[in-house]
DNA sequence: TTAGGGCTAGCA
DNA sequence: TGCTAGCCCTAA
């Protein structure tokens, strides 16, 4: 699959209500690429809404918003006030929690005051970082006093910092989310609908390669170098029979600024300058190298022309072995099943009284060919001397040695016996994602069905079942 | 990719 | 020898 329409695939099932095992194995099948800095920010949206939503708050959120944070410095955005509140709330709770587990746990929540404000807050101040509040900051020395003193312990108890955290994360997802552009499919939707274009329109609309991935966010920076100056159009078809040429820039702008609808390819005198350029060194190269199509099509021509000569020339042996290297040495498929049927035809008395071979066998005798690279024509033989050869291979017949070897490697899979943790596994997965689902259900809990394939999964439900 | 027919290895 | 779980092949 195109790496830009998975990543729209990812964008707009990141964004819908559906399971995290979805959204995880869309992310794990899908082929997503590294340069998609608001696909990044979603996926970290989505990984946190996640916890929320479980009513957890653990150090994997502080890791979230610190990510968030280094896109939204990459991109040259602020931070969201509500984004540096949740961070605090967050790190409080993920350290009173420890506190909170009993006098044992102790020692713990010193080593998590230690580890999560002491080293990684304490960091980010003397780094400057943008999550760093004065609520931080005070929020900090009150946790280091708390170390040395019974009551602050207390004082940090008596605080429910869970809701807090939990209240300002919301908060936090809602602007967040409201602050993203809806998702390309979305937005490609909408805009095709105040276009006035109708459902079956879409199939009209064509979207060619160099269309960046996840480029519709304001800041250029999304644009990953060396692209900026190759946006090519989407073509949508409007009702008049026109075509409005989308760029992905200017879908970018129009993210910012609707009312822009006017879009063309960045008219700068430099980049009109670079166009130029660009056909006149293409001209240059055309008058200089001649296409090797041309050349390839005449010799193409010649062999078929050659070939058809052969056949038409050729004389069916006497013997019905002959018929069957005939039918080998030809390259005609239909010719081989032809012959192939009148020889089995032809042993058929002696066949009959031979214990009947495998299905591998049968299909390894009947495909047993294999493909050479070698010339098979003599050095100056005077026939074939002004023709034109071409390194195509050829197939050959195989001794049966030959065959044994080749039967080797198409034995049968050794017969692994299904565990119960496999089949309660599946009788679960069936049972959520229904039957049918085989390759879904197999990435899903690979994991768990480490050397199964879909179709063992589904032959095994079929015995479960009998 | 799935469904279903058919084959085979292993076991009682 | 018969049964069956697991495996393979092929059509859709």
């Amino acid at each position: 699959m195109d790496i830009r329409i998975a990543h729209w695939i990812v964008e707009f099932m990141i964004l819908q209500p559906i399971e995290d095992c979805v959204v995880n194995t869309l992310l794990y099948v899908l082929p997503l690429s590294d340069n998609d800095l608001r696909l990044k920010k979603a996926i970290l949206l989505r990984r946190i809404s996640s916890e929320v939503s479980n009513g957890s708050v653990s150090e994997r959120v502080l890791e979230s918003l610190e990510r968030i944070e280094e896109l939204e410095y990459m991109e040259g955005n602020s931070i969201l006030e509500s984004m540096k509140e949740a961070y605090c709330a967050v790190a409080v709770d993920c350290t009173v929690r420890l506190l909170r587990e009993g006098p044992g746990k102790r020692a713990d929540y010193f080593d998590s005051v230690k580890r999560t404000w002491m080293a990684r807050i304490g960091k980010m101040i003397s780094g400057k970082a943008g999550l760093v509040s004065e609520q931080l900051k005070e929020t900090l020395a009150q946790i280091e006093a708390t170390k040395w003193s019974a009551t602050g312990c207390q004082n940090v108890l008596n605080k429910d910092t869970r809701n807090d955290a939990l209240r300002l994360l919301k908060i936090f997802l809602n602007e967040a989310r409201e602050a993203m552009f809806p998702s390309f499919l979305e937005f490609t939707a909408e805009k095709m609908n105040e276009m006035g274009l109708e459902k079956n329109d879409f199939s009209s609309v064509s979207i060619p390669d160099q269309v960046g991935l996840g480029q519709r966010a304001a800041s250029s920076t999304l644009v990953p170098e060396g692209d900026k100056n190759s946006e090519m159009p989407i073509n949508i078809p409007t009702e008049d029979g026109k075509k409005v040429m989308l760029h992905s820039s200017s879908i970018a702008r129009m993210g910012v600024d609707t009312a822009c609808n006017k879009y063309d390819c960045l008219p700068t005198p430099e980049v009109s300058k670079i166009q130029e350029a660009l056909k006149s060194s293409t001209s240059d190269l055309q008058t200089l190298v001649k296409d090797p199509l041309l050349d390839a099509l005449h010799i193409a021509e010649t062999v078929l022309s050659n070939t058809a000569r052969e056949n038409m020339n050729h004389k069916p042996s006497e013997e019905n072995q002959d018929k069957v290297d005939a039918a080998v040495s030809s390259h005609d498929n239909e010719g081989i099943v032809e012959v192939q049927a009148k020889n089995s035809n032809i042993g058929n008395q002696s066949y009959q009284n031979m214990p009947r071979p495998s299905l591998m066998e049968r299909n390894s005798t009947a495909r047993t060919y294999e493909w050479d690279d070698a010339q098979d024509r003599p050095e100056g033989s005077s026939s074939h001397s002004e023709k034109v050869h071409l390194p195509s291979p050829k197939k050959r017949s195989l001794s049966p040695l030959k065959k044994y070897e080749t039967m080797k490697f198409a034995r049968r899979r050794k017969t692994k016996r299904w565990s119960s943790l496999e089949e309660e596994t599946l009788r679960a997965a069936v049972e959520k994602y229904g039957r049918g689902n085989w390759k879904f259900i197999l990435i899903s809990y690979r994991d768990v069905f480490e050397e199964r394939t879909e179709v063992d999964l589904k032959d095994k439900w079929r015995n479960m079942t009998r």
